[in-house]
DNA sequence: AACATAGTTGCAAAATTTCTTAACTTTATA
DNA sequence: TATAAAGTTAAGAAATTTTGCAACTATGTT
């Protein structure tokens, strides 16, 4: 299905942004990543790493896929979830690092 | 004030992750973050730059304040915002440039 | 001291997110 | 065709976020 190109102003740039980067505020969408980061995973996979119900891991990868952060593959029964783009990873990082990087300062502070 | 130390488990690291994430959910935190990408500013300029209230401004400077995101300095009458961690800049970027390959490839679609 | 300017905070309504349960679709196999 | 396994989706309650308004604090000036 083709969608209408759309144009992008300076203001839509910050809302999309925002919309995208929404997908990073979880911490079960987080955790999905992480795993998703080395190599694509059926849902149960991910079910069984994460230990959350399948309803809600689904949920949570339709919000990733909608966003275009994550494509899917059907083998069969299973349907396999990969991340679209190396630098939603790289952001993630980075922000682990800003992270770490606080709680380093923090313990400096009592030590 | 010193803080109690905290452990880093697994499982809360995730949680931390997305809560410093959040400060990128909304469009005006994210345009305050691009105007404070080149230099500190107070919260005046602020509210000029994005013609919004100035309640509202410093509630968004006070989220990621908190967060440890935005450092201040008081100058007479006037306090200066700042970044702390440029990464935090870094990440905002890579999120932006995925929304740009997602616009550019969708564009590729209908050409 | 009185006043103006710069900025913060509390409150409550509106909007958004999250999670659970249950029903549903799709593919494969007996 | 019937059944099971894998995954999606809908609906509603609970929790969280957002925002505007009003009240508040802090600094500097007359």
């Amino acid at each position: 299905m083709l969608m209408k190109s759309q144009i992008l102003t300076d203001r839509s740039i910050f809302e999309m942004q925002a919309e995208i980067c929404k997908t990073l505020t979880n911490p079960k969408r987080i955790e999905i990543l992480n795993v998703l980061k080395g190599e694509e995973k059926t849902v149960s996979e991910l079910v069984a790493a994460l230990g959350v119900s399948k309803a809600n891991v689904s949920q949570h990868l339709a919000v990733m896929r909608h966003k275009g952060i994550l494509i899917t593959r059907r083998v069969g029964v299973n349907i396999y979830y990969r991340v679209a783009n190396p630098k939603v990873i790289e952001a993630c990082t980075l922000m682990k690092e800003v992270l770490f990087e606080q709680h380093a300062a923090k313990k400096k502070l009592i030590a």
